[in-house]
DNA sequence: AAAAAAT
C-alpha cells in the first residue's frame, strides 16, 4: 500500500482521520499479501481479500500509468470498508482498495506501461519476459519485478542523484534485488549501489551519486545522518517485506522514522509496502503510517500453498530429529535439488552443523552473528550449486529466492517469541523457500513432543491444509513421499 | 531468553 505525500500526518502522532489527496503524482499500489488474519482471530476466512497484487496492475500503478474507472469511488472515511473493486477477470480475484479516485486496471502488455525501450529491452532480452504476470507468491519475482520496475521507470536519467531507496529486512534480500535490478536495468544505464556492495568499497565519504540505493535500514539510517546520502531527489520509496519492517517487536520503529525523514524532504514520495503476508494487525499499523493508500490483493488461494506437500516427521526424541537428518534428508538430498533447513537459534544453526560435518555430512550454515563475508560466502556458494544443504535460522526464512531449493525441512517449527505460539507468516514464508517460479517443493516439519505437536496441528488449522505424518524411521515411507511431491522427478 | 541491522 501506498500513499502520496501527507507531509504532516503520521503515526503515532496522528488519528486516521483522511486528508483530501492530491492527485498528481499518483498514490502508489500496494502489493499485500496471503495472510489475513488478526493474530488472535480464528483462521483467516477466504472470503476477505489478501495476498499479493497482480504484478499487471501494480506495475501499471507504479509506471505511473494508470486509467480511470468509469464508476467513483465510494466515499468512505473507514478503509476497511471502503468499496472493493474487482480490476482483474483473470481466475482468482484481485481486488483493489484505492483510497482516491484513482482507479487501476491490469497492463496486459508492457508497452501498456509507458517505459522506456531501454528498460523494455531489459524485460524481454536480460529478464526474459514476455507479458506482465500476476504477481505470484509461489514465484517471488513478481513482487520483486513489480517494485523493480517502479522504481526503474521512476528515475530520470539525466538526473545523477540518489532517486529510488529500497529497504529490506536482510543482507541477503538487499544483495537479491540489487542483482534484479541491475539485470533488469541493465540497458538503462540507470546506476545503483547498495549497503552490502559497500561493505566491499572504500569507506564512504563522499555523496551518492548512484540512482538507486537498496539497503538494510541500520546503514541507510547511518548514510542519511552523516549526509552521504542526500534524500532530497528521492520520488519512490520501497520497503521489501513490509509486514516485517512494520513489525512492532522489530523494524517498525526504523522504518516510521525514516518515512517521516523522506516525507519531510519531499511530499509528493511514493512509498510501496509489499509482502506476501499482512496480518490485519500490521495492515492497521500500516494505514495509519501510510493513510490512504491504494491496496491490491490477491487472494489467499493462489499462495501455493498446495503446490507445496507438507508433512510432519514425529521424532521421539530431538535426538532423533538429527537421526532422521543423516539417515533420511541427506541421503536423499544427494538426488533431489537443494535444501534449506531451518531452526530456531544462531546456536542450533551453528551446533547442528558441526554435528553434521563430524559426521561426514557435507552442508553449510548462516545465521545473522556470522561475519558479512561468510554470509555472502554460504549464499554464493548455494546459489551456485556447490552446496545442496543450507542450515540458516529465519534471517533467510523471506525472500530468499533459489530456484533450485525443492525442500524445506522445519527442524525446529517456527514459534513466536513465547516458545508457544505458532508462527503462522513465517511458516508461510519458509516453506515458500521451496517450490520457486511454479516448481515442486515439499516441507518436513520434525515434531518432537506435545508442545510441537500442538504448533503443527494449529499451522495445519490456521491454513486448512493437511500436514499428515511419515513415520521417522521408515526410509521406503520417505522415498514414495518424495515422488508422491514430484521431487525425484529430472525437473525438480 | 529470537532473529533480523548497526554503531
Amino acid at each position: 500500500m501506498a500513499t502520496n505525500g501527507t507531509p504532516t500526518r503520521w503515526a503515532d502522532e496522528v488519528d486516521e482521520e483522511h486528508q483530501q489527496q492530491e492527485q498528481q503524482p499518483p498514490a502508489a499500489a500496494a502489493a499485500a499479501a496471503a495472510d489475513d488474519s488478526d493474530d488472535d482471530g480464528p483462521p483467516p476466512g477466504f472470503e476477505k481479500p489478501s495476498a499479493g497484487a497482480a504484478a499487471g496492475a501494480a506495475a501499471d500503478a507504479l509506471a505511473g500509468s494508470l486509467k480511470v474507472s468509469e464508476e467513483p469511488p465510494v466515499d468512505d472515511p473507514d478503509l476497511s470498508i471502503r468499496a472493493e473493486r474487482l480490476i482483474d477477470d483473470g481466475p482468482g480475484e484481485i481486488k483493489t482498495v484505492v483510497a482516491d479516485s484513482t482507479m487501476y486496471t491490469s497492463a496486459k502488455t508492457f508497452e501498456e506501461l509507458g517505459l522506456s525501450q531501454e528498460l523494455l529491452q531489459g524485460l524481454y532480452t536480460e529478464m526474459k519476459f514476455e507479458r506482465p504476470s500476476r504477481i505470484q507468491a509461489h514465484n517471488g519475482s513478481g513482487k520483486t519485478t513489480c517494485f523493480t520496475l517502479g522504481m526503474l521507470g521512476r528515475v530520470d536519467t539525466q538526473l545523477q542523484a540518489p532517486q529510488a531507496l529500497c529497504v529490506c529486512p536482510t543482507r541477503e534480500l538487499v544483495v537479491q534485488n540489487q542483482m534484479v535490478l541491475e539485470r533488469m536495468g541493465k540497458f538503462t544505464g540507470i546506476t545503483c549501489t547498495s549497503t552490502a556492495a559497500a561493505d566491499y568499497a572504500m569507506s564512504r565519504r563522499t555523496r551518492i551519486h548512484d540512482q538507486v540505493i537498496i539497503g538494510t535500514h541500520g546503514k541507510l539510517r547511518d548514510w542519511m545522518q552523516k549526509r552521504v546520502l542526500d534524500v532530497r531527489s528521492i520520488r519512490i520509496l520501497v520497503f521489501d517485506e513490509a509486514d516485517e519492517m512494520l513489525k512492532q517487536d522489530a523494524f517498525a520503529d526504523d522504518t516510521v522514522r525514516m518515512i517521516k525523514q523522506l516525507r519531510a524532504a519531499n511530499p509528493q514520495i511514493q512509498i510501496l509496502l509489499f509482502s506476501a503476508t499482512f496480518n490485519e494487525r500490521v495492515k492497521r499499523f500500516a494505514q495509519k503510517i501510510v493513510p490512504d493508500a491504494n491496496q491490491v490483493f490477491i487472494p489467499k488461494e493462489e499462495l501455493s500453498l498446495d503446490v507445496i506437500k507438507q508433512y510432519r516427521v514425529c521424532c521421539p526424541r530431538g535426538a532423533d530429529k538429527v537421526k532422521v537428518l543423516k539417515d533420511m534428508i541427506f541421503p536423499l538430498c544427494e538426488k533431489l535439488g537443494q535444501t534449506i533447513i531451518f531452526v530456531r537459534t544462531r546456536e542450533t544453526a551453528r551446533s547442528l552443523h558441526a554435528v553434521m560435518e563430524k559426521e561426514g555430512h557435507k552442508c553449510t550454515s548462516i545465521e545473522g552473528g556470522m561475519d558479512k563475508q561468510a554470509r555472502d560466502k554460504v549464499v554464493k556458494e548455494f546459489r551456485d550449486g556447490t552446496t545442496k544443504i543450507l542450515i540458516s535460522t529465519d534471517v533467510l526464512s523471506r525472500g530468499f529466492d533459489v530456484t533450485q531449493v525443492t525442500l524445506v525441512i522445519n527442524f525446529d517449527v517456527p514459534v513466536e517469541r513465547d516458545l508457544q505460539t505458532p508462527a503462522f507468516e513465517t511458516y508461510l514464508h519458509r516453506i515458500g523457500r521451496s517450490g520457486r517460479f511454479g516448481r515442486k517443493g515439499a516441507a518436513f516439519n520434525l515434531v518432537t513432543g506435545d508442545a510441537e505437536r500442538r504448533v503443527v496441528d494449529e499451522i495445519q488449522a490456521y491454513f486448512k491444509h493437511d500436514i499428515p505424518e511419515v513415520p521417522y524411521d521408515d526410509e521406503d515411507q520417505f522415498v514414495s513421499v518424495l515422488k508422491k511431491a514430484g521431487l525425484t522427478g529430472d525437473d525438480a
